[in-house]
DNA sequence: AAGTTTGTTAAAAATATATTTAACGTTTTT
DNA sequence: AAAAACGTTAAATATATTTTTAACAAACTT
């Protein structure tokens, strides 16, 4: 194998590694632990992977691999393949971003909305019963429709947010604003 | 005071502590040091605080609401007002959600978009090397193109998010998704 | 059936992060 | 000018998270 070949292969190399840096560096900022972030970032550039070279490619224990190829199942970003003759198991990553985007944003987003506006609605309930109450003094209620009327209000928020989520979910949101456009 | 009004004042406080349990998990989700999405969460039902009474309202010490403060002012969800006759700094929320969403996930998404397209393209000119080098062997050419292409489409997404912020920073997307629609 | 291979679980070690205590520098009050 | 109030920085402590080593269980091979 010649020189020009090797430096070559470096050279690609080194391209992969730029792009795999910045990846993984979002993917850690999105919340990922350090070894999960590289995992995804490393196989976005292989076709499948199973845990024994991902331990050799990053260098990481087998337990460690295992862990992070789980976490990044449960988030979608890798998918577990069946592959006949091996005895091991395949996963390839998510290359499409989109798709990511929307499983990662949509599951926090509806379980934002669903903790808040619960939280909420029980907030408000107890505060109608202080309303209610007969024997609450006036600054007291007026107190209790203050918060109440804040609430309401931060109540849009949720449905907007809920609306976000099902414009993405159903792909409404790309009539909107194209994949396409370009820079 | 009668016990009737205590009772009225302790179900306000419970109604407010539902929400702000539900206010603080988020924001800890959203990559908030627990002390900071606490306060934050504890402002959202105040006019405006000092660092003292942040400290006496959380318990907590003065050095932590201090770094916190900052954290939120960094992120936008506090702001510091001038409150003349007291010495002591004031600062209040930011309670419009929508704004908040702004700022945080507009700022996200764009360090995103920069850090990753420069790491693509400064990978992309790489790869270009790589393909137009005549001593590479025709092997090395095709999976130079490959990873190429990989990255040329991936580079659809980040064009995409950035539409998406200029959308939301203009308000635009509230005429494709309007704020008060009902449930 | 004994011995491998593969993947996971549990405990331990290593590392990173969050919070507090103590010290400092400014500004203000007396 | 000395003392007090306020906020921040730096070092130390506490806590949580991440990763590894070691032990295990299940599936497969011989």
């Amino acid at each position: 194998m010649s020189e020009s070949t090797d430096r070559s292969k470096i050279k690609i190399e080194e391209a992969k590694d730029k792009v795999i840096g910045a990846i993984a560096e979002t993917m850690d900022l999105y919340g990922l632990t350090p070894s999960a972030a590289n995992l995804y970032a490393t196989m976005y550039f292989k076709d499948q992977m199973t845990l024994d070279e991902m331990r050799t490619e990053l260098e990481m224990s087998k337990p460690s691999m295992s862990t992070s190829v789980r976490k990044l199942q449960e988030i979608e970003m890798v998918k577990k393949t069946f592959t006949r003759g091996s005895r091991k198991h395949t996963y390839v990553a998510e290359k499409n971003f989109f798709r990511s985007f929307m499983v990662f944003y949509c599951h926090m987003w509806e379980r934002e909305v669903k903790m808040n506006l619960e939280a909420t609605e029980e907030a408000q309930e107890d505060l109608i019963d202080v309303i209610k109450d007969p024997t609450s003094t006036p600054e007291i209620v007026a107190e209790a429709k203050k918060y109440y009327d804040q609430l309401e209000e931060s109540k849009t928020y949720y449905h907007w947010l809920t609306d976000l989520v099902a414009s993405i979910r159903s792909g409404k949101i790309f009539e909107f604003l194209p994949k396409d456009q370009q820079d």
